[in-house]
DNA sequence: CTGACTTTGCAACATGTGTTTCAAATTCTT
DNA sequence: AAGAATTTGAAACACATGTTGCAAAGTCAG
């Protein structure tokens, strides 16, 4: 498969083997790229001035089937184009085997999606959500189901960064206890997605009854949590397998630890250091497998 | 002429007053906003899974004459957006205050490490250690203090698509007893990175030394890890702030289940649907927060 | 000037398009 | 539970699509 600058090559090379016809097509589309992909062939032919029956001889004069792998090219150009992340020069390379081709998919639309999140409407969320934690009293922490990871690991990394936050989850039906002495001065970071827990969305409720402020991360400006929180940012779920992903969800939430953790570097970094310490101590860590004795 | 957020904003505003297929394809062309103006109204209903229909209904709901008018504002957004694409980027890199400047920097480092995964010697470790997995009798899953999130994860997709998986993890410090019966026929799953948890890899040495076959996603050819096990998975770990990211390992976990599902597409699809069937019975889910009496 | 070859316009073709209409299915109200 | 209203799927419709094939027009060599 080629790429549209390789396209774009081939088309300027050959372009004295045309006839004229060929050429002022070959012209045209030189100068209007993104037109290939936004409208018909008829079209462009038409806004070209040629007839759509020359398109499909110059696609075929350049070695391709038709017109329609001319547009794909241009589409996809734009697609990589309008996604805005530059470092992925590389198309996927053609009759590539099922199972890698679906990892290289898999791979690509994630690093696609996160690349998203530099958008500077979803960097001004970002700032804004850390903002609001950052003053909380205290953070409470909810992520169920397959969100349970995000909320997890954001809690995890916390504790180790010296913060406050309570993780809303625990055995036996305890995790909700966390919420008793929650008040107006406090946080809850929601993270859920369609289809969304009934469990969280009462959280939510309740949380709401007590004063508590909530800032979410979901999957849609349209997601029952965006109505009610302070503050959104929208993680991409879309996945090419039978399952949601939640990559993007733990990148942003890993965002906010590092935009938590840079209001206050030096404290930040002493909690790290503490950490570090008591679980030296504790003999928690090694290099090597253990030697088995016996 | 309305811009391409205006709609956006339109429909959202609207969202509640709509139908449920009407929701449905209203939140796919708010997800895949270029695909409207990529391709063809028919193909982004299949790719929706709405009706061709639906589609007109919703751009005559919204107001508009016809789909074509959605389509019009999505393409002329495009247009737009690609045209001001470069000086856009660059504008970005110089203004971006410290905090938006710390979150752009770790979503594009997240980005490219993702996007790394996408080499040919990487996908085929994938494809190996998946491989390796599907053969298994048992996968054990294993992943301590800041891998434990994604290890929790790869265990509850796992168990969504009917696989037995046995994640080591417990209260009380039971976890391990989920060993007991693993036996030369079983795999163990286990993500750990530098730090690497004593308790990891003395649970691999036990592994070990039952037979076990291990897999590992780790973060260096010369992790302990890379040394006992028959494959690995290197997942970058690196991050602008003061601890590793697991962004990568949870995009590399969910690339295996979705080649394990991929292995068996079938069943994994029934396994999803009685999954779904039996969390929408036991009214897991809701779409709106629910409204508290008293 | 003529014949051969190439280029080009145009119409037919099979298929895809967006919209409309109708009836079945679903939901809501009484 | 029944009737009304709404939603939805599916098919028909008119039109647009990209491609193919044929014949007219144009160009070139002898």
């Amino acid at each position: 498969m080629l790429q549209s600058q390789e396209l774009t090559d081939r088309i300027v090379a050959r372009f004295d083997e045309m006839s004229p016809q060929l050429q002022k097509a070959a012209r045209y589309i030189l100068e209007n790229g993104q037109e290939v992909a936004l409208v018909s062939m008829r079209e462009l032919a038409r806004n070209a001035r040629v007839q759509p029956a020359t398109m499909t001889r110059l696609a075929q004069f350049l070695g391709l089937g038709g017109y329609e792998d001319i547009r794909a090219q241009y589409s996809q150009a734009l697609r990589l184009q309008a996604d805005g992340f530059a470092a992925r020069a590389q198309a996927r390379e053609a009759d590539a085997p099922s199972g890698s081709g679906l990892a290289y998919g898999m791979l690509q639309m994630l690093s696609s999606q996160i690349a998203r999140l530099q958008a500077p409407e979803s960097l001004a969320r970002l700032e804004r959500v850390a903002d609001r934690l950052a003053g909380a009293g205290r953070v409470y922490v909810l992520g169920l189901r397959s969100c349970h990871s995000v909320a997890w690991h954001f809690h995890y990394v916390m504790t180790l960064l010296g913060e406050k936050t309570v993780h809303l989850d625990g055995p036996a039906g305890t995790g909700v206890d966390g919420m008793r002495r929650a008040g107006p001065q406090d946080v809850m970071l929601v993270i859920s997605v369609n289809p969304y827990a009934r469990q969280t969305l009462e959280l939510v409720g309740l949380a709401q009854d007590k004063g508590v402020g909530i800032v979410a991360l979901t999957d849609s400006e349209v997601s029952p949590l965006a109505r009610v929180a302070e503050e959104v940012v929208i993680c991409a779920t879309e996945s090419e397998t039978f399952f949601h992903t939640l990559t993007p969800a733990l990148a942003v939430s890993e965002v906010l630890c590092g935009l938590l953790a840079d209001r206050d570097r030096d404290r930040a970094l002493r909690a790290l250091q503490e950490a570090d310490r008591h679980l030296q101590g504790l003999d928690t860590y090694a290099s090597d497998i253990p030697t088995r004795r016996g």
